[in-house]
DNA sequence: GTCTATAGGCGGATAGAC
DNA sequence: GTCTATCCGCCTATAGAC
């Protein structure tokens, strides 16, 4: 792999994390195999190689869910699969969880917009034509948005769940949960 | 207020909005209209005064809520009432939800064991003795953390919502998202 | 309890050799 | 393209006067 490609991989591990400012461009030389110095013939300054980093992981976690819909079931399983394939997604790539889950906390409303734009949007255009299929009249973007801060949510919580009330060893299993999100979700949308 | 108490109130503001790196100790003093080497009077360092920062917004957030379950409705009305609560706080508070999300994104073993045990087991026996009441062999752990994931969810991307697809402008309102939460969960836990 | 002064370290970034 | 050496500023934290 070459260096430019290597040092983003690096750097989106620290950051996702560690967080933007607890990561130090020598911190991630390091990791890189590189000296920190060296880092600036491939970036211009910390901010750049943040934004490239983001960009980086994002971009490839939007391809990786596209392919899925490649597939033409009845509605009800092309929703059921694509909960299921978010869900293994969010569960596997915790890079791409943390650093979703970082950006949300940015209060810049510039980058705010870059990810529910360009990064947010597209996923949600293709749960959001699943939804119209299966009820054409129900509130999707409160569906979606809900799907998404499960997502998010549950998995993001897996380390902690064994100390909170009645938690058992299915709520670790990706399958269970999203077979319990789908549920939740089509359930409303076909009483809706 | 004592100089003590401002530096919390000051401390959380500062921590919630830009995390725990980001924050000196030169603006939490100037904040609170001090010097940075006077907060070493009232902490021993930078982590002891994170740590207290976070205790006192926990448990000022959990005494507010606590005191919405003393009214004794119906089952279902109760468990509406005590999401609609839960959503007004976490779209009031936003100290409390940034913070929140900033310790999930924490590693550290410990640290999410203090969180699950002392901030959201409270809440979640609550939330879990009302479940029981409406349904007693359903799943309440996933019904739970599923609340909580919406909750935390919808409130945080208030300010980016409108660059989704298919936002309207119901989708700000407090009231409409818990009775939505609401029915999402309660066909669920009435279905299962 | 608060201040000024300052120690000592680490941060991002650049200059210039190879 | 990578390195060593270095600048300079900001950081946490302490010493000691008031």
């Amino acid at each position: 792999m070459q260096t430019y490609d290597r040092i983003l991989v690096q750097a989106a591990a620290l950051f996702a994390q560690q967080g933007y400012e607890a990561v130090s461009m020598r911190d991630i030389a390091q990791a890189s195999g590189i000296k920190a110095p060296s880092l600036y013939n491939h970036f211009s300054d910390k901010q750049s190689l943040y934004r490239a980093t983001v960009q980086s992981v994002f971009t490839q976690h939007n391809e990786q869910l596209i392919d899925v819909l490649r597939s033409s079931h009845k509605p009800l399983d092309k929703l059921k699969k694509v909960i299921y394939l978010s869900a293994v997604k969010m569960a596997e790539d915790k890079i791409f969880r943390q650093l979703i889950l970082r950006e949300l906390l940015q209060n810049d409303p510039e980058k705010l917009q870059f990810l529910a734009e360009k990064v947010m949007a597209d996923t949600c255009e293709h749960f959001a034509r699943i939804l119209r299929e299966l009820n054409p009249s129900a509130d999707h973007h409160f569906t979606i948005t809900s799907l998404m801060g499960m997502l998010l949510f549950h998995f993001q919580i897996d380390i902690m769940r064994d100390f909170l009330p009645d938690a058992q060893a299915k709520h670790h299993r990706t399958d269970y949960l999203s077979e319990q999100i789908f549920l939740l979700v089509s359930q409303r949308l076909l009483n809706q």
